[in-house]
DNA sequence: TTGTACGCGTTATCAC
DNA sequence: GTGATAACGCGTACAA
């Protein structure tokens, strides 16, 4: 062989045992057990470790003891700045627990979404957060691996979600304080075992509760902001026909939506004239730097994902201790959403 | 031992070799190379496969051949879109080339993005894609791994960046056709080796070019809403002040600080005036959802994504084959923004 | 076309 | 405190 290194040779634990006239185990024993060592030999092995530029191979680790220290994510997409908050901070708990994060953006056709998942078993990942819709719970748990859902249908695993029906409670409230006359809620329709049903309930909850006139208008308003514009441009001429001359309380399904009622108002009158009062959901960005700061639900994105991780470690640890596991029940935990008011409403 | 499956044992390449007669070795062609086997064989395999509920184990096959197919991501944040958009595209690739990703959020500090990255190479990833700014490209491309940055520092390693100066250009350019009489350019200081850099020397260099009178105003806004809102306001004073009854042409830094100059005008003056043009810069969404849509300068993210994702496959490739690799020398790659007019210039 | 034997780099289980 | 040896699950010369 020639002088220059062809090959780039790894380091192992027994170049380094070689090295030091240890054996490899006694070398293992410097890494996870450092103390049943004399502090002379570690300091031998320590030496041998720079003088050799070791470095560490994971993936060997895994083979021989299973943990991968490895959690799958699947996201619906990340232009939505809720999921890719939601995922920055479930990322950023690397710094608290260590696992590193396999993520895939779904497509939403189920039969990529099970590929996905498929390649996330054979990487021998510990357990995963779901945050796409495509593969209902059912499926999931009998995947038999840590798992926790957020805000999705969640019937059969454990989840974290937002409190949806307090949301809509609080905005709804808010409105009827600001006096409005009608209270008018628009929204998707949905499946009523998914979280973001709640905001329906309880708008429909306390407009009855209070004895409040309002409307429930369900309707899908695309997904680009052209479509969104159209969609309820016409649906606020409708209103303006409707309830003349009453103050109209608008709760939009989300800070987007508010943003674009806002927007249509605002080009049309020049203001928001007190007549309209708009409340959003979500707390996102383009709440605060809309033309008109929008008053919203705020969710709590970061409690969010620390408990989901949270919740997600646990089931982890308790999954390396016990042999049988007593099947502990799934956990549905839900974050109270908080009200902040603004400049669209009183 | 119970009935009970205690121990959940996976299920290996010796059990389906016992389980069909055949050895591991058949069992392991079947998958990499079913060519070679009879379809009869082919056929007792799969079937063998099915009964046994058998599952891959990709970790194990990493140890065996190298191939971890996994690819590193660091970036800066998720709540620039830019970065999320990016993620996304960079994260879909997986359709493609079938590369999974793990992804780091950054924290700006040196030591744990050394972290991150030593974490990466434990766990035998392939190549890696940089969008943090943290660690220089000289210690990058000391690791000797493929490597592609995507908007950052570049001089030691591969990368794909916007054409920054031709974006400044456009911008500026625009600007001028509107015949305004003064040109602003407000932008925060940094380093003139950093892509985004192009910006400021394209708007210096077309403004002298066609002597128009023009000012650079670098200064850091800040990194909240209202942090942003004051900084520019109290510009905007200044600027008022000091060029009174000209057309003021002013080009953003980026769509986030167009959207709040937009909102402070129009909050005073009802409407944009004439006296003002703006252009911004990304073409995120704050640019069209804003009270009036901003004439922007639109970053080709999912083409840069594509190019980048390319560009590290070969890379990846490349060192699948050769020995001793002839050092393939680093490529930079520029991508063309696309200028986008709206309704804050003419 | 199929099988044998060994290697990949680490941990676990016993010994001493 | 330290060391042999056998896993872990799969790929790959080499042989047949």
């Amino acid at each position: 062989m020639g002088a220059l290194k062809l090959k780039q040779k790894k380091v192992t634990f027994d170049d380094i045992a070689k090295y030091t006239g240890f054996s490899k185990t006694t070398i293992s024993r410097y890494f996870n057990n450092p103390d049943s060592l004399t502090l002379e030999n570690q300091e031998k092995i320590a030496a041998a470790l720079s003088a050799l530029n070791y470095h560490e191979n994971k993936l060997a680790k895994v083979l021989a003891n299973g943990k991968s220290e490895f959690v799958g994510i699947i996201v619906p997409n990340l232009y939505m700045h809720y999921y890719s908050e939601m995922l920055n901070r479930i990322l950023s708990s690397y710094e608290q627990y260590g696992y590193k994060f396999l993520v895939f953006v779904s497509t939403g056709r189920k039969e990529e979404e099970r590929k996905y998942l498929k390649e996330l078993l054979a990487y021998n990942i510990e357990g995963m957060i779901i945050l796409s819709h495509t593969i209902p719970s059912k499926e999931l748990a009998s995947y038999n691996i840590p798992i926790v859902t957020i805000e999705r249908e969640d019937q059969y695993v454990s989840s974290v979600n937002t409190d949806n029906y307090m949301g809509a409670v609080q905005a709804t409230s808010l409105l009827i304080k600001n006096k409005c006359d009608i209270l008018i809620h628009i929204n998707s329709e949905f499946p009523s075992d998914i979280p973001a049903y709640g905001r329906i309930k309880g708008f429909l909850d306390i407009c009855e509760k209070e004895n409040i006139r309002h409307e429930l208008i369900l309707t899908d308003p695309g997904n680009t902001y052209k479509e969104n514009y159209d969609c309820i441009l016409s649906l606020l001429q409708d209103i303006k026909k409707k309830y003349p001359n009453m103050k109209k309380g608008l709760f939009m399904a989300n800070d987007t939506h508010a943003n674009v009622l806002l927007n249509i108002i605002v080009r049309e009158y020049g203001t928001l004239p007190d007549e309209f009062r708009i409340v959003g959901f979500d707390n996102s960005p383009i709440a605060s730097e809309a033309i008109i700061p929008i008053s919203t639900v705020g969710q709590q994105i970061e409690k969010i994902a620390a408990e989901a991780v949270e919740l997600l470690v646990e089931q982890m640890n308790e999954r390396k201790k016990r042999k049988p596991s007593p099947q502990k029940g799934i956990t549905h935990k839900k974050v109270t959403p908080i009200l902040i008011r603004r400049d669209t409403t009183d």
